[in-house]
DNA sequence: CCTTAGTATGAATAAGTGTTCATATATTCA
DNA sequence: TGAATATATGAACACTTATTCATACTAAGG
């Protein structure tokens, strides 16, 4: 088949393996969603929540962060959709909404784990 | 540098999945990587060159993007490893790096497209 | 050499972002 | 009801960053 033939768009977003094909909508919510996780205290978060569901005082604890600053960023996760929260009480739980992010955790540790080990 | 490192802590990163278990600088480093993916233009740069490689002056053109933009972020994106440039004559041609960045792109666009689908 | 084409870079500006402080909301218990 | 605890939110600040403009660099051709 002609794969070089469309000078417009085609070349560009084939498909980035044999998946789907994103549009420029897509992109843009890509890029939203790298950037909610290009942001330190925000991975740290991530992390933390891999290992099951943790209220906000412990996180801020953990985290040696402010309890301020840690629901913010909760909110910005919440936002993405990367988190979910789960109220007992006066205790809101969060854990990470589904699977797929830390696939996306590990598709970026791993990289920068690879690039560590390489130069060295 | 911290006030309180105690690494006995323990639960937050026992190891994402089975992997290797993350550090501090490693989530640093993670957030620096995710952060450059944090931005459409780069992000449209990246997904141009799964494409194979493009130089400059076609990337500019096709992202309708000034020449200068262009070449900015290329440096954030070659100063990340992610791509790498190749002279011939006064063309330079942009490729990925290795295949862990398409493997970040997809990985994210899964994310994005799922969540897009699964709302509606 | 000079000119031209392709790319890179520095400075400036505008827009965005994370934290802190203060305060508000929500829930439990006395 | 009132106090205490856990979390959320708004505003302000310092800081970062993406783009544009102008210019410098690099290679090819005359």
């Amino acid at each position: 088949m002609d794969k070089n033939a469309n000078p417009e768009k085609g070349h560009i977003c084939e498909s980035i393996n044999n998946s789907v094909k994103p549009d420029l909508s897509d992109l843009y919510d890509l890029a939203e969603l790298y950037k909610v996780f290009g942001d330190m205290s925000r991975v740290r978060i991530l992390v933390a929540l891999t290992g099951g569901e943790r209220c906000v005082y412990h996180l801020a604890e953990h985290l040696e962060m402010g309890q301020s600053a840690v629901s913010h960023q909760l909110r910005v996760l919440r936002n993405a959709g990367l988190v979910r929260p789960r109220r007992e009480g006066r205790t809101v739980y969060y854990a990470l909404d589904d699977e797929h992010v830390s696939e996306i955790l590990e598709a970026g540790l791993e990289h920068v784990i690879h690039k560590k080990r390489g130069v060295q």
